[in-house]
DNA sequence: ATGAAAGCGCTAACAT
DNA sequence: ATGTTAGCGCTTTCAT
């Protein structure tokens, strides 16, 4: 493997001028820079990014640290962002917690200043409590939930008033029997989402019934598919459904056909993401549509500026625009 | 931050002997053990992982090429390629390439040995030619594709049989008119499956027609309906469609329901991949289904024999074994 | 058992 | 405009 050394005895100048060169320094002679490039491709030279980075000292890696690839918003999501990464020439290094709290501990804990250069993290279990012993020796934005009390940039949409604005919408096409699923213990999201179809359903003068508010642990098709099932079994069962995602959604629209039930006509449903595959489905899926580039954009942007050499700035909350997405499973 | 030699200091020892201690030598004068722990953790020593690279000659990374994380087959590989690489130690770097030749050659040009230990890519339009300038620097396992005329490690599934396989299913239930979607100029895959469709075909004593067989330019969900829009104009339209993965089989059914066709009554459908969604989708999707975790292990681990210093050994073949999932697409 | 010192490949003062 | 050189933090001979 050729070494900047190798190139500069081969052209006969010093590694510095083939630094330059390497490196896009203007002011090189012409005669030597050519002399360098054909040093270059005769060796087939490749900088050693490692020690640039040593030298540097920055990494040139981010985290991206995500519960699951699987997941189709996390897939497009992780997609957005290395392509948002490499535009500040970092390599991404993508890491899965599954959404266990430890494994999220654990890869926070292990983001070295010298493995990255700084980590975005989606975090679904982690708390304050976490991370209060552990200072984050590199930028870390948060991305899509907050839970934590600690002072960290975060990128995300309004997830109160997507909510409220999915709802709303249910309301709209004359629906009165609006169940929620996507209940959960931990996630701040759910949270946030949940008091969203409440403020929605109250201003409408509904009351919010408990039996039409149904958990879900993972947020996967089936998951979905469990929950709509057991909504669908009660006395008087809803005629509407807003999900926390749009997995969630899909496995209920499953399950409403399983049951026998129409969709839109017996129960209207939303989801919440649009995950490339909702505009596809049958029906095809009304759901909340967070501007996923922006964010992404965003996200990496902000790693960017933290990491920067430059002077410190109070932690950030960086508000991405949404949409709804009105399509067949809301619509007749 | 402190470094090995702030520890020393601190201990008053070399660096060698803290050095010594922190990679688990042996030989260490108790005493001398204790101070330097003391050190470690009053300084909260974090070994600077490029450092210890740079000297050690590896980096801790390997590199998965991949076209499109947001395509959810890419999405559940990747998952199970990071927890695969997590036994041996490795983090997992990703590289898109959207399936652009020169992305793709861009994306393993880089892969100095500076960068990654080794490869996993999933090639989609490179070809031997792109390749064969430079050889690769380290360890590169092919996934799924291999239109390669070069050397290289292979982990895939045997596609000739699969696709074999789904039509030999289509021909069991009875259908006749038998269509394919995916047809492409460069994927081998692609090539291979249409092999399979044609051995099937021609075994049972049918002609293989050419306006059924429809090409697919990205394999997302509007290529499969918009191949199938036009499949269902035709004078005579199939009975049933092989499509080359599922977003395309997905895509199709859409297009089916639009145009008011039955599925699986007035055409059934196949799909190839077995995305997670596939058995939630309405209908659900009769699929090929290769074994993903044993596709990402058997790529990890030849990524890792090969970068183990050991001998050589000629570039293997490693088929994964798939099965056919039927569902309600092909089963009214 | 441990210290001293070289050097992995690169960048950036500093010098010219 | 280019050469010289000191390190980035670490591992590893080579001494002792």
């Amino acid at each position: 493997m050729a070494t900047l050394k190798d190139v500069a005895d081969l052209a006969g100048v010093s590694v510095k001028t083939v630094s330059n060169v390497v490196n896009g320094y203007d002011f090189v002679k012409p005669e030597n820079r050519r002399r360098v490039e054909d040093a270059l491709t005769a060796t087939g030279y490749r900088p050693n990014v490692g020690a640039r980075n040593l030298r540097r000292g920055r990494t040139g890696f981010i985290a991206l640290v995500v519960p699951e690839l699987s997941i189709p918003y996390f897939g497009e999501l992780a997609g957005g962002i290395i392509a948002a990464a490499q535009r500040h020439d970092w390599s991404v290094l993508i890491e899965q917690t599954l959404g266990a709290r430890d494994r999220e501990r654990d890869a926070v804990g292990a983001l070295g200043p010298h493995m990255v250069d700084g980590a975005i993290v989606s975090p679904q279990a982690i708390e304050a409590a976490d991370l209060a012993g552990m200072a984050p020796r590199v930028p870390v934005v948060l991305l899509g939930e907050h839970p934590l009390a600690l002072p960290l940039d975060h990128v995300g949409i309004d997830n109160v008033d997507a909510a409220y604005t999915a709802v709303r919408h249910l309301l709209d096409i004359g629906r009165r029997r609006i169940a929620a699923i996507g209940q959960h213990p931990t996630r701040g999201t759910a949270t946030q989402r949940l008091a969203g179809y409440r403020q929605a359903l109250t201003e409408a003068g509904l009351a919010v019934r408990p039996e039409l508010v149904a958990p879900a642990l993972r947020y996967h098709y089936s998951d979905g598919a469990e929950a709509m099932a057991r909504l669908l079994e009660l006395p008087e069962p809803p005629d509407a459904v807003f999900c926390f995602n749009d997995m969630l959604a899909l496995g209920a629209i499953r399950a409403a056909a399983d049951g026998g039930h129409q969709v839109p006509d017996d129960v209207a449903i939303v989801g919440f993401d649009n995950a490339e595959l909702s505009a596809y489905s049958l029906p095809s899926l009304t759901t909340i549509a967070p501007d996923k580039a922006a964010l992404a954009r965003a996200a990496v942007d902000l790693v960017h500026r933290r990491a920067g050499i430059s002077e410190q700035f109070a932690p950030e909350e960086v508000r991405i625009p949404f949409t709804l997405e009105i399509r067949e499973s809301t619509t007749a």
